[in-house]
DNA sequence: GTCTATAAATAGATAGAC
DNA sequence: GTCTATCTATTTATAGAC
C-alpha cells in the first residue's frame, strides 16, 4: 500500500471544492482540512491558491474533454452520437465542474485560470459542429440546419439543463431539456 | 431633488454586486463602499447580509418575470413570441442575474434565498409550455414535439447561452445557440 | 517535506455615542 | 438614522524550526 501522493491529494480535494463552492468560495484552509494536509505542506507543493486551482482546473478540463471525445467518436449516426454525449450518466445536481467556473469572477479575471475554461468550450462546440457536418453529408441531419448554430444550441442545452436542475432541486428539468433538444434534432417526415 | 432612499440604494447596489460577484463573493463592506452608505445605516435598515440579499434577489426575480411575461404575451405566433423572449436585448456577458445564483452554494443552502430562484424557473418553464401548447393547437408548432420538454429546452438554451458567452468572452456563441434553437423550432416542410 | 508561530487584511457583525 | 469603536473568526499567506 503506497499512500497517495500529497500533491495528488491536494489537487483532487481542490477539484472537489471548486466544483462544490467555486473558486471564490474555496479557502486554502478548507482545502487543508478536507485533504488532511497541513499548511506547510500545501505551500511547499504549490505557490498558493491560484497555482493549486490551476492544477485542479486543468485536470478537470482534460477529463471532461477526453470523456466527450469518447462519446462523440463512438458508433452510430450523428444524432445518436450527440445523444450519447448528452445522455451520459452525470452528477446533474452538482452542475458542470467547468461551466460553473464561468460564474466565478476571480477565475474569469485571471487569464491563466480562465484559459482552460475558454478552450474547453471552444473545443466542444467545434467537435459537435464536426459531428453535425458529417451527419449532414450522410443525410442524418436536416440540411436546413446550420451546424455551427446547432452545435452551440446542443452545448447550451446541456449547460442550461444543469442550471434548471439546480434551481428545481431535481434532475427532471435537465432530462426534459435534453429530451427536448433531441426531439427537435430528430429528422421529421 | 429628493435624494434616493437609503434602503433603495442598498438594494440596488446589492443587486449589482450579486450579479457581478455572487452571494459568496459579496461582502457587506463592498456593499457599503459601492453604495456610499455607512455600516450603521446598513445594519439599521437590514438585519445583515442574508436579509439584504433576500430583498435584492426578490426584486431581481420579479423584474425578470415581468419582462418575460410582457414578451410572451405579445402578438404573433407561438414561435414568434418565444423568439421575442429569447432575442430581447440582454447584457449577455454579465450572465443571468437569477441563473447565476444557482451556482452559489450559500444561496442554494438557504431555503429563503433559494425560494425566488426556484419559483422563477418553475414559472418561466410553465409559461413557455403554455405558449407552445397554444401554438400546437393552432398548428404553429409541430405536434410531434412535447411542449413540456421543448419549453425546458428553450429555457436551458438561454441559460447555457450565457455560459458559452462568458466562457468565450464574446456574445457570439450566445447568439448562435439562440439562432440554433429557433431554427430547430421552426416548422419544416 | 512538514509543522507551528505570526501577521496584515477582510468578513460580518454588535454597542453605544450623537 | 447615521457614525465610530470594538470584536471574533477567517483569509491568505510568510518565516523559521524540526
Amino acid at each position: 500500500m503506497i499512500s497517495v501522493d500529497t500533491s495528488e491529494r491536494l489537487i483532487e480535494t481542490t477539484r472537489d471544492l471548486l466544483w462544490e463552492r467555486g473558486y471564490v468560495g474555496t479557502s486554502p484552509k478548507a482545502i487543508q482540512q478536507r485533504s488532511g494536509i497541513g499548511q506547510g505542506s500545501m505551500y511547499h507543493h504549490f505557490d498558493g491558491k491560484p497555482d493549486l486551482a490551476l492544477a485542479a482546473i486543468t485536470r478537470t478540463a482534460e477529463e471532461l474533454r477526453a470523456q466527450a471525445e469518447a462519446e462523440l467518436t463512438g458508433p452510430g449516426t450523428a444524432v445518436e452520437r450527440v445523444a450519447a454525449y448528452l445522455r451520459r450518466e452525470r452528477e446533474v445536481l452538482r452542475g458542470c465542474p467547468v461551466g460553473r467556473l464561468t460564474q466565478d469572477p476571480d477565475v474569469m479575471a485571471d487569464p491563466t485560470l480562465r484559459g482552460p475554461v475558454q478552450e474547453t468550450f471552444a473545443w466542444i462546440r467545434s467537435r459537435i459542429t464536426d459531428v453535425l457536418n458529417e451527419g449532414r453529408e450522410r443525410g442524418e441531419v436536416d440540411a436546413v440546419l446550420d451546424p455551427v448554430a446547432t452545435a452551440a444550441t446542443v452545448v447550451a442545452v446541456l449547460q442550461g439543463g444543469y442550471v434548471l436542475a439546480r434551481a428545481a432541486g431535481s434532475v427532471e428539468p435537465f432530462t426534459q431539456a435534453i429530451d427536448g433538444v433531441l426531439g427537435l434534432l430528430t429528422p421529421r417526415a
